[in-house]
DNA sequence: ATAACCTCCGTACCATGGTACGGAGTCAAG
DNA sequence: CTTGACTCCGTACCATGGTACGGAGGTTAT
């Protein structure tokens, strides 16, 4: 399976531009034009890894990581340092149990905003007070 | 309680440029120069109200509202447009939820990549795969 | 073989949320 | 009455995560 960046963009949900902004960050090789004659002279191609690689990318994003961090987190891949991968793993799942303990009072908070807003006519509907500790 | 900009902002926890941008974006009133003789003129002053519309942002800010979602939450304070409030409330709650859901998924997905990583030398540590569905 | 589309590459631009800079005016203490 | 700290204001700059532009050349369908 040999695919052109624009395929290999839609395979994983972002523009072309995009992956080729990945390649200057170096999230994502770019590989070497295939040169000779034939299919692809001059052109790079790609395979089913990449793929992988740039959803990989994605979802670490939608979770939060950084570019930063997730390129740490290919080398790591490749690197086979446990030790590292572990204690960034750890510290990843820190930060994410503050966030989703924010989040959730933040939830209750606006639960409550909703509640005290409900009656038409009756009292204030506080927004700053939700928010207050 | 009359305070300068510089006690404002140390109030909320933020720097004097901070509360400068936050009055261009329309967060943050710019209280008018006290004109006349004596103490502050020329100089604007600040109030206890305005500590906790400061904090207020401070806080809305860190459960993920943008700065503009945030001027308009300040909005309807003043506007008391209760359905519209009710509304936001639960766009922003279905938000979260989706967003503490997607967490919680990374989270065990970090989970899982730490516990593989855990033995020394005992198989793979396959980050990618941690974050494969 | 020619149109329509794609790739390659550099460079420029965008939104968000600030931070920094510089010159002028103001204020409080010594 | 000067020194040092603070304020005012505009403008410029920063990082992050992209998106857009434009021209030269490769590729695919008719």
């Amino acid at each position: 399976m040999q695919l052109s960046i624009g395929k290999l963009a839609e395979a994983g949900g972002v523009g072309v531009e995009t992956v080729r902004y990945y390649q200057r960050r170096g999230l994502m090789t770019t590989p070497a034009r295939s040169g000779g004659e034939g299919w692809g002279a001059g052109i790079r191609r790609y395979d089913a890894d990449d793929v992988r690689r740039l959803k990989f990318i994605r979802s670490a994003q939608a979770s939060g990581f950084t570019l930063e961090e997730i390129a740490e987190l290919l080398e790591l891949e490749q690197s086979d340092d446990r030790v590292r991968v572990r204690s960034l793993a750890r510290q990843r799942i820190a930060v994410l149990d503050a966030k989703i303990a924010q989040m959730s009072e933040t939830r209750a908070a606006l639960a409550r905003l909703a509640d005290q807003c409900a009656a038409p006519d009756k009292g204030p509907c506080p927004i700053l007070a939700a928010f207050e500790p």
